[in-house]
DNA sequence: GTCTATAGTAGGATAGAC
DNA sequence: GTCTATCCTACTATAGAC
C-alpha cells in the first residue's frame, strides 16, 4: 500500500515505529484490526440515520451524504486500497469481507423494512440486493476518485432506478397484480 | 502496488529491469500505458458480443462472462490496484478514468439501443446509468475477490432489477401511460 | 511499554559498457 | 536497444537498552 507503512502510521499516531510490531505483530494485522474497528464505528454512527429512512430515495440520500463524508475523511482511498490488497490475500480478504458485511447488513435491514409487501420483494433476493447496492456504492466511491462529475451522474441514475421501484410499489391493485404476474413469469422462465 | 515493480514486470517480459525506465520513464507511466492499451484490447474483444445483446438480461450475461474471464486472467486485481492507486494520483487517475470510459461508452450504446422508446428511457439519464452499471460492475468484481458467493447473489439481484425494467417496458399501453405519468411526477417533485 | 539502533530486503532510478 | 553494476531510498522486523 502506497504511503501506508509502519513508519507513517506510527508518525501519525505520534509514536515509535517499533510499537506497530509490538502491539499488532505486522502492518497487515494492524490494518485488518483498524478496518474492523473503524467500520464498526462508522456503521454505528450512521445506524440512527438508516433507521429514519422511509424510502429508497432517502436511502440513497444517506448514501450520498456518507460518500461525501467518507471522502473528506480520506477513508475512500483506504477502503479501495484494502479491497485491492485483499484481492490476493485471503486473510486480509476475510476481514475486509466482514467489514463490508456490516454495511450490507444495515442496508439489508432497511430494504427489508421498506420493501415488505412490495411486488418486487416477492421475487427479489433482498440479501443479494443489499450486497449489490453496497458493491455499487463502493464502485461509485472509487469512480468518484477518478471522475467526480461522472460519479454524480451515476448516483443520479441509481436514484431514477429507485424511483422506478417506488412507482411500481405505488401502483393500484389491478396493474400491480398484472405486473406481479409478469415478474414472476419472467423470473421463472430463466 | 504490491508485487508489481520494474523488476517483476521485466522478469515477466523476460527482459532487463532497466528497460522499463528506458522505454517508459517510470513504472507509473508504464502502468498507465498498459492500462489504456489493455482496456482498448479487451473492449474490442467484447464489442461484437455487446452488439449482439438484445435484452438487459443478456447484457448482464455478457457482464458475468466478462467478470469470470477477467478474474481468470488476473485482471481484476490489477484494475482494483490501479483504481486504488489512482485515488491519490491525478495523473494516473486521468488514464484510469479514460480506460473506464471505454467500457462506459460501450455499455451506454447498448442501453441506448435497448431502451429507446421505453418509459424508463424518457426520464432516465442513460449516460449516468451506464456509469452506474460500470461502477457497480467494478464494485462487484472487487467484492467477488473477498466473498465469491456473495458476489453471485449481488449479480442475481441486478438481474432481478433488469427484469423489473424489462417488465415495465412490456406493459400494455394503458398501464404504461399511467406508469409513465407517475414516474414523471415522481422525478419532477424532487 | 516505549524507545534507539540496526540487520536485511525490495524497489526506483541512473551510468556506462556493449 | 539491451545489458551489468550500482546508488539511494524506504520498508519490515528484531534485538536490546531504559
Amino acid at each position: 500500500m502506497k504511503g501506508v507503512s509502519a513508519r507513517t502510521i506510527a508518525a501519525a499516531a505520534g509514536v515509535n515505529q517499533a510499537l506497530v510490531f509490538y502491539h499488532f505483530g505486522s502492518v497487515d494485522d494492524l490494518l485488518t484490526a483498524a478496518c474492523t474497528m473503524h467500520t464498526r464505528a462508522r456503521v454505528a454512527a450512521y445506524s440512527a440515520e438508516f433507521a429514519r429512512v422511509t424510502s429508497l430515495r432517502q436511502l440513497l440520500d444517506v448514501g450520498r451524504k456518507l460518500q461525501v463524508a467518507e471522502r473528506e475523511l480520506g477513508n475512500v482511498s483506504i477502503l479501495a486500497q484494502l479491497l485491492a490488497a485483499a484481492q490476493g490475500d485471503p486473510k486480509l480478504g476475510a476481514s475486509v469481507a466482514a467489514a463490508l458485511q456490516l454495511w450490507v447488513d444495515e442496508i439489508e435491514s432497511v430494504l427489508r423494512r421498506l420493501l415488505t409487501g412490495s411486488p418486487f420483494a416477492e421475487v427479489a433476493d433482498l440479501g443479494g440486493l443489499a450486497k449489490a447496492v453496497s458493491a455499487a456504492f463502493v464502485g461509485i466511491e472509487l469512480y468518484a476518485g477518478v471522475d467526480a462529475e461522472g460519479s454524480q451522474h451515476a448516483m443520479g441514475a441509481l436514484e431514477q432506478l429507485a424511483v422506478l421501484v417506488e412507482v411500481v410499489d405505488d401502483l393500484g391493485p389491478i396493474s400491480r397484480r398484472a405486473l406481479n404476474a409478469k415478474i414472476n413469469r419472467a423470473v421463472r422462465t430463466r
